[in-house]
This record gives C-alpha cells, structure tokens and sequence, in this order.
DNA sequence: AGCGGGATTTTCT
DNA sequence: GAAAATCCCGCTT
C-alpha cells in the first residue's frame, strides 16, 4: 500500500481531528450495519495538560502510545465509556475523542442498545458509545478492519466547522481544540458557543 | 429553565 | 480521599 487513506492520522491531533468531521463510522452488528458521520471531535495530545497521555503512560492509556488507527475507549465516572482515535507518530500518547456522530443506517439497532430518540441517540461522547455498542472489549481494536471501520470521506469545507474550548476539562482550558460541524442538530448539548 | 446529586473506575495527591 | 474528556433524573423557580 503504497498511499494509505489513514496516513493523516499522523499528522498532529489538531489536525487528525478537523479532518475526522465527515469521516464515517462503520459498525458490524450481528447482521446489522450501523453507518454514522462524525460531528464533533476534540484533540489531545502528549503535550496538554488535559490529556490523559500528558507526561505518563498508565495502563489504562497504554494505546494512545501505539500506532494510529487504532481505537482507545476509556470508562469514566464509574459509568460511561468513551472512545477515541489514535493518532501521531508511535510513543507520542494522542488521540482524538469522538464528541458527536449523526445517524446514516441503522438507526433502529442503535436504539436497541440506547433507549433513546433523535439527537439524544447520539448527541454526546458517552451516548454514541452506547448506540454502537463500543465498551473495553473494542479498545484497541484496529479501524481498518470489521466490527468497526473509519472509512475516510473528503475533507469538509471550512465554512462548515466550528471551533471552540474543550467540553468538561480544567486544564488547558485556552486551547480551542475541539471542532464541530456548524448548525448540526447532534451536536453535544454540553456548552453553547 | 436551571440546579444538584448519584453512579462508582482509574489515576493522582 | 477526591477529581475526572458524562449523563440522567428529580426538585425548585
């Protein structure tokens, strides 16, 4: 593979995670196919103190340290998980987490895992993971290949994305990095700007 | 419409 | 011991 799609993933996490808005997510279900676009996202990287990459590798972040592409779902506030793409170069600890995605197919199956309608099926980092069904099981897991695929699209054009300060951290509060598509009905309820 | 508490893992102080 | 890349529900205004 001589040109590889992913191969922006390892450019910085700024950049992976405006290029990720439009970007479709393919989810195997049994014998379902679940498609939905990514909305919203926000970087992090080994230099930002809101990272859980910042300055120490744990095992819990052990794949933000491993090659771009991959998955990395963490479990918080003793109830929701999360889920983010890895990207930059090996041992460098980024990853892009998915903030907001909007439904294409499969609507129905996501909302036999999320008892949820319209844009609270998806509207938030936690609740697509819900709807797709992502836990511990699929951290790791490379998005080049079933039950969960990244498949790239063309870049959106700029007038279509916002930026803004990162949702729910204390630190590092001054950098806008996270990214969202303007006037999308899925995007996070967390903060208005 | 807006506030406040509960759930309960991983990490850091 | 407490905070965290969250969400939901019930109470008050």
């Amino acid at each position: 593979m001589t040109t590889d799609n992913f191969d922006f993933l390892n450019k910085s996490a700024e950049h992976a995670a405006k290029r990720l808005l439009g970007c479709i997510l393919e989810r195997q279900l049994g014998d379902e196919i679940v498609r939905v676009k990514i909305i919203e996202t926000e970087a992090y990287d080994g230099t930002d103190a809101a990272s859980h990459s910042y300055k120490r590798r744990t095992p819990r972040t052990d794949i933000m340290f491993g090659p771009a592409g991959h998955l990395y779902v963490y479990f918080t506030y003793g109830m929701h998980y999360c889920c983010n793409i890895v990207v930059g170069h090996e041992d460098v600890g980024a990853a892009v987490l998915i903030r907001a995605v909007e439904p294409i197919d499969g609507e129905a199956t996501m909302m036999t895992f999320r008892r949820k309608t319209g844009v609270l099926l998806t509207n938030g980092p936690a609740k697509l993971c819900q709807a797709l069904s992502i836990d511990k099981q699929l951290n790791g897991h490379s998005l080049r290949h079933s039950p969960l695929k990244l498949i790239i699209t063309p870049p959106i054009d700029p007038s279509q994305m916002q930026k803004s300060s990162r949702i729910g951290i204390s630190r590092a509060k001054e950098k806008k990095w996270r990214f969202y598509m303007k006037d999308n009905p899925y995007v996070s309820s967390g903060q208005k700007q």
